[in-house]
DNA sequence: ATAATATGGATGCATAATATCCATAATTTA
DNA sequence: TAAATTATGGATATTATGCATCCATATTAT
């Protein structure tokens, strides 16, 4: 139960850009600002490309947007992004069916922690991350 | 962002002792109730003693038994048991400084999370689970 | 004495997370 | 047109860790 680094790394690289108001940001800069090996980087950038979340243009003078103002990304389309489906515990698999229980006890739990996990990564917004103004949401 | 087999073992291991009125129950009898690699329960099982969570008896008709009843023991405990302080991501750690930021803009948000997380586990009991009753716990 | 059980430590395995490298395509600028 | 800069895509390596296995030992009931 914890944060990957890849979602640090995406989150802080997004964080970054979103507090700069210019466009096409290179790889470069921000694996530099934000202490990211850069090659790694971009396999992560990819990801947010083709999630829709940043554009990115080749060439000089080229490098990475936001596709969307801050306030417009939340967080849960960030993880997805790079992390896929949100699932707490294998067994919540859409299809698959636990192999112990008809009704397993514990799955309720589970759901309830994940419920909950979204339901503050979808209130989270990019703005809040640059701006710092976490608080604002309502615990 | 997931939670471990190993917790898992070790809530189906301990769900199994709730729900049956008898002490010394064995490791073999729950590693083949509970589809669980014997000598790998061995080890959590170990972690569940030191933490004062089950009291064990060598020797034949030895076993586990609970310590406490389902109702005195909550996910928070079991959780640490096996996987140890509860930390979502490396900077919560307490003294580690982050590297990047003064303040750090998504520091909160896990936090929030984390908050959020251990809210529910402390108040979901074993008894919880054993009965299927996690609805009763306001969401 | 014997059998059944937990304990503790050492080790191995498999998979995923993280990181690196390189060849290529696109684009700007000189 | 040439050169420089940047992202792309794929292949591969490295590291960490979750998961599992094995074995020798201590304890206790019968």
């Amino acid at each position: 139960m914890n944060i990957s680094r890849t979602l640090d790394y995406a989150v802080r690289s997004l964080t970054y850009m979103g507090a700069k108001p210019i466009d096409n940001i290179s790889m470069k800069e921000i694996s530099e600002n934000q202490y990211i090996p850069i090659n790694y980087l971009a396999k992560i950038m990819r990801r947010l490309v083709k999630r829709g979340l940043v554009r990115s243009m080749v060439g000089p003078s080229g490098g990475y947007s936001l596709r969307r103002t801050p306030n417009e990304i939340n967080l849960k389309e960030i993880y997805e992004a790079v992390e896929g489906e949100i699932r707490l515990i294998e067994c919540m698999e859409d299809d698959k069916i636990c192999r112990l229980y008809e009704g397993c006890p514990q799955l309720p739990v589970w759901d309830k922690v994940q419920v909950s996990f979204v339901k503050i990564l979808r209130e989270t917004t990019l703005e809040d991350m640059v701006k710092g103004n976490i608080n604002k949401i309502d615990a």
